[in-house]
DNA sequence: CGGTATCCCGTGCGATACTG
DNA sequence: CAGTATCGCACGGGATACCG
């Protein structure tokens, strides 16, 4: 079995509907700067603004609304320190650590395919 | 450097932008059936009615516009056989095959994770 | 059987302006 | 500094009907 969503526990009669347990992941970095984001948290917390210029051409909007959703699924966390200015600390959680695993695994792919693949 | 973008030869200057390579396959697999679609055919060679019956719920324009892409990345290959009535196989391309391993990395961090994520 | 054509809708995304 | 508010658009996706 080597399918994306199926189980050892399951057979051929494998359905890969809305069921699948993939389904919530990959709506979830399917969007355009999610992976990234987690990419750039990988290499230590940032602040809005830092993350704001990696992530080239972001609005603010579209960042928070991916960094909370990031947040919800308890992939990152969000630290506010009470200053003027403000000063917030975006940090990948335990479980989001681990998530830059398969995440890489996917970038080493990408390189080392990126000829055959017109992707 | 364990970014999802970030290559050996970067360093902290690297910009999580357009130019980044995962984009396209990001962008590729993003949306909602394409990484079924390949899931699917990772158990062998299917034909369109199967690929829909297995895809709960897709429509015959949405599969049409899924397969299209993978086939225009070089992941899957279409094959007519010209018969009464029509035979249309698609199939993982070896580059195509590939991918299933990082995606399977990714169905495994779902399993494992499902409880601490939120996805 | 394996699609295309057509219509429609929700929402992800972007730009800009403004605020605690 | 770190967002929110508002507007608008493009596009992915869904339903249905039809075609070679």
């Amino acid at each position: 079995m080597t399918s994306v969503c199926a189980t050892g526990q399951h057979d051929h009669h494998d359905v890969y509907a809305q069921q699948c347990p993939c389904r919530g992941l990959l709506e979830l970095i399917a969007n355009k700067w999610t992976a990234l984001a987690v990419g750039a948290l990988a290499a230590g917390p940032q602040r809005f603004g830092a993350l704001q210029r990696q992530l080239e051409g972001v609005s603010p909007k579209v960042l928070t609304q991916t960094l909370r959703r990031l947040e919800d699924a308890n992939l990152i966390s969000r630290t506010v320190y009470p200053a003027v200015p403000l000063h917030v600390e975006y940090e990948l959680t335990e479980v989001g650590w681990s998530l830059t695993v398969p995440l890489k695994a996917l970038r080493q792919w990408v390189e080392e395919h990126v000829d055959e693949a017109r992707v």
